[in-house]
Order: structure tokens, then C-alpha cells, then sequence
DNA sequence: TACTGTTTATATATCA
DNA sequence: TGATATATAAACAGTA
């Protein structure tokens, strides 16, 4: 892990693997799926590093969307024109930080192979289907035949992803890192002004994101961390390292024939929050509905 | 033709 | 120390 110092990683390599920053990109879509382009384009906007050496990291990355399960496609439809397919989360992928690491996972997420096929269908094509009936969308070809997610052999969390805001910061606002130590002396220890505000928080842990108002960029809408924009952006000129934060999601109260009964259900009701909530859309939302539906 | 997606191979780092 | 995760490169096929 890098050591934080006085400089940002604006010219540095972040400190999160290509799944990391992958996983970011799509959380932070509001349809929680983006072509490769979109992809690409969120990894340059945030993270000057990679927007040199294209051609080496841009084949990185396209490498971890194929090989690894934890990365869905979504396909087109003939009437959505553009190059390539919507690549998503895994729904079952929302634990694969626990150790608390960017850089490399507890273990790598794996499909089972009975149900690969179902897991290339998963609940969240009723989620797809929403939002793109939501952009006026029918869904992609292929996907009114999808079957309600599989829930043989891990019992599906639902979507718990790893990667919106609120899970990065959200033991930590409590007070609670792994290892049972108080987030401020945690950052303190490594370096980090302590402030009181989440916003503060959120903007230590997640520099990167703060890069684009400080470079003069228009960002996009952020609402899928969780927060406000202005909240996760360093004033013009003040720059930190970032500090990976572990994640763990917080354990569902319903079991697997429960999820899967509310997860239609939940998607709707988290579109049609979401919606009221206009630009910010928190990433657990849905996790919360299933947990208090 | 450039982009997208898949696969294979190799090297390195990290974990158990 | 072996297993595993990640990074990188490269070849190749399909497609807009």
C-alpha cells in the first residue's frame, strides 16, 4: 500500500487495481452500468496517471472486465446505437474488498459454474430493465428471458457494492475501522488532517474524485457515491493521498428466498426513489430497501 | 480502421 | 514456500 505523503497521486499511480477503479466507474453511474468508453473516460477524469500510456492500461483494464466474473455485460440493443456492450457489478461481488485493500482482494469473486449462466442474468436485470424503462428503454435484446437471480450456492446480499461512498465511509463514520481503531486515529496516525465533517471524511478518503473541480473539469453527476459533489471535492489546490478504507457491508437481515421475493420489487422502489432524489442516488440505497423492506 | 472483447502467457506482489 | 491476485503484453476475432 502506498504511504501517503504531502503530494497527490494526480501524477502518481492511485493506489486501487483496475477492478477498483473499474467497479468505481460503474458505481458511480446512475444505472450502475457504462460502456467501456465511459469507463475509460471516468478512470482519465479522475486520475491523471492514466491518462498517458492509453493503449497499456486501457488493455489492463479490458483484460479484467473479460477475466473476471465479477464484471457482467449488458448488451445492446439494436436501437441503442455505439460500440460494445454496458458492463456492470456482479451483485454477489460486494465483498471482494473486505480485507479492506484496493489493490488486491480477500479472493477473487468467481461464479460458480452451475450457475454462470443465471449469473449473467442477474436481479440486476430487473434493476437494467427499470432504468432503462426509466431513459425511456426497453430492455436489451435477451434479457425478458432472464430468470430471477440464482441464489444456489451463495445466497445473494443483494447489491451490496463495495465501491459506492457510503460503504467506503460508512464503519468509519461510525467511528469503526477494521482492527477496531477509531478511524481519526487511523488517519491521524497516517498522516491525515482529522476533521470533524463527513465531508472532510469523504474527501481524505477519496481525493481523486476532488482532482476534477481542482483541474477545472466539469464533473459528472457523482450522486451514486452517496454524497453530494461538493462533498467529495478538495478545495481548489489542496490534494491528499488516498487511504484505501476497508469495506464490509452491512449484514442483510432477510435470507436468500426473502431477498430474492423483494429484490424485483425493491429495484422499482429504489428507481422511483431515486428519481425524487434527482441527482443523488445513494450506491446502497437498494441494500437499505432490501434490509428495511 | 479503430474499437471492443477474449484469451493466453509471463512477471511480480502478496497472502496463508 | 506454494497459491493466488494483479499487472502487463500480445494475438486474434468480431463489429460499428
Amino acid at each position: 500500500m502506498p504511504r501517503p505523503g504531502k503530494n497527490s497521486y494526480s501524477d502518481q499511480k492511485p493506489p486501487y487495481s483496475y477492478i477498483s477503479l473499474t467497479a468505481m466507474a460503474i458505481q458511480s453511474s446512475a444505472e450502475k452500468m457504462l460502456p467501456l468508453s465511459d469507463i475509460y473516460k471516468f478512470i482519465m477524469d479522475r486520475f491523471p496517471y492514466y491518462r498517458e500510456n492509453t493503449q497499456r492500461w486501457q488493455n489492463s483494464l479490458r483484460h479484467n472486465l473479460s477475466f473476471n466474473d465479477c464484471f457482467i455485460k449488458i448488451p445492446r440493443r439494436p436501437d441503442q446505437p455505439g460500440k460494445g456492450s454496458f458492463w456492470a457489478l456482479h451483485p454477489d461481488c460486494g465483498d471482494m474488498f473486505e480485507n479492506g485493500s484496493f489493490l488486491r482482494r480477500r479472493k477473487r469473486f468467481k461464479v460458480h459454474r452451475a450457475d454462470h449462466l443465471a449469473s449473467k442474468s442477474p436481479p440486476l436485470i430487473h434493476y437494467y430493465q427499470h432504468q432503462q424503462a426509466k431513459l425511456g428503454l426497453s430492455p436489451p435484446e435477451g434479457m425478458g428471458r432472464f430468470q430471477p437471480y440464482s441464489l444456489n450456492g451463495s445466497p445473494s446480499s443483494g447489491f451490496k457494492h463495495p465501491f459506492a461512498i457510503e460503504n467506503i465511509i460508512g464503519r468509519d463514520y461510525k467511528g469503526v475501522v477494521a482492527g477496531g481503531l477509531p478511524l481519526a486515529s487511523v488517519m491521524h496516525h497516517l498522516g491525515y488532517p482529522v476533521s470533524g465533517p463527513l465531508g472532510g471524511v469523504v474527501s481524505s478518503v477519496w481525493p481523486h474524485v476532488g482532482m476534477v473541480d481542482a483541474m477545472g473539469a466539469v464533473p459528472p453527476d457523482y450522486g451514486a457515491f452517496g454524497v453530494p459533489v461538493k462533498a467529495m471535492c478538495h478545495p481548489p489546490g489542496q490534494s491528499m493521498p488516498a487511504v484505501p478504507v476497508p469495506i464490509k457491508p452491512a449484514p442483510l437481515t432477510l435470507n436468500p428466498p426473502q431477498i430474492c421475493a423483494t429484490v424485483s420489487a425493491a429495484a422499482a422502489s429504489l428507481l422511483d426513489q431515486t428519481a425524487a432524489a434527482s441527482s443523488v442516488v445513494k450506491g446502497s440505497s437498494l441494500h437499505s430497501v432490501l434490509v428495511h423492506s
